[in-house]
DNA sequence: CGCTACATGTAAGGTGTTACATGATTCC
DNA sequence: GGAATCATGTAACACCTTACATGTAGCG
């Protein structure tokens, strides 16, 4: 799958769910979908230039005076399934934070305890909200059909946001009872204690 | 930080925990942060031909009659901490899974158990594969002072694995308890229920 | 002596983000 | 009338991956 399809994928999908403007699926994709999948402005427009020139989607007249949505046709809604069946394709990772505590003998014992800190607080606050869109997923008559399959998406969020809590509070104690800190940067100057330079 | 940096972060990082070449670097990134951090081949050599420049590492007298590796001078040390101590940048999601069990409703509840089932597994192995990393951490002694911090990483991937694991289980379950499918992927061809084209 | 793994690099091409540019509509 | 938000795009640039190019060392 050449990757632009991936966002053709993301857009058709929010419109299956409800017709949009492509500023709304910016919006929806940002907040909805926006803890595990990313499009930039730059990508959502072209995709829906392309999509719209290949028949897929159309825009659909307008009631009020606010710009016209965008809506799949049979066939973009055929497509869709199309590219929802291929394999998903990994992505590659970049987690800062473990990398970061993967040399925390260099960043020293503090600062690591306060990367997991950082980690737990957002794990905490992601909790909260996937508890707030949960309530809102089940207030919504429109996504009666499509809920079942977000509530599975929400969810994944908790158990992961969960399991960073535990494994956070976890490592804050394994850190507590690291014997004496060997640190190799101290708190005074940058004394190298390895080797150095030739 | 302009994000080579974050290659330069990593490559330090490597060669603080033990003088390599960059072929090895790279190895050890794959295999050891694979499941965390990413970088490839194209931006390994010009990072190191870069720190190089920089007088940040530099090539230990080789022993044997292979390459040269390559270790940080003490200031590329600090320089190592100084991007360490850096805010994490999150990086951009792209979960291919989440975001089609997301669009479920259109991929249909068979694909999407396939998709649960798929998680579980990648999840049991990943989980196997760390309890060897952990077994070979624990026996390597020039690894003692690293130990505890890539502890630390080894322990966020079982908490993540397991979560995985049980999620994907609890959702399958889920899965199953949904009434009659009310797919609009028929098993036959692409009937569409919803709007069609104009 | 040939295959595999080690080792180093570059350049083309694709991807993705950001900043800029522009204008309509709505609400206060 | 002015600010905020809705709405649509583009173009430059940063970023990364891939494929190619090249050669050495060790092993069977």
């Amino acid at each position: 799958m050449p990757s632009a399809d991936q966002t053709h994928m993301a857009v058709l999908g929010a419109l299956s769910i409800m017709p949009m403007t492509g500023y709304a699926v910016r919006e929806q994709i940002r907040s909805t979908l926006g803890s595990f999948w990313s499009e930039s402005f730059g990508q959502i427009y072209p995709a829906l230039a392309q999509l719209e020139k290949q028949g897929l989607i159309e825009r659909l007249p307008s009631q009020t005076s606010r710009s016209a949505p965008f809506a799949p046709t049979a066939a973009g809604l055929a497509r869709l399934r199309e590219l929802l069946a291929e394999e998903p394709q990994p992505s590659r990772p970049r987690n800062g934070t473990l990398l970061r505590l993967f040399f925390g003998r260099q960043l020293g014992a503090e600062a690591c305890r306060a990367l997991l800190e950082q980690t737990r607080t957002q794990a905490e606050a992601q909790l909260q909200s996937l508890l707030v869109a949960r309530e809102e997923l089940a207030a919504d008559a429109l996504l009666r059909d499509d809920a079942p399959y977000i509530e599975l998406t929400i969810s994944a969020g908790e158990h992961s946001a969960r399991a960073a809590i535990a494994w956070a509070e976890e490592s804050l104690a394994a850190l507590d009872a690291l014997p004496a800190t060997p640190t190799t940067a101290t708190p005074t100057t940058a004394t190298t204690t390895t080797r150095s330079t030739s």
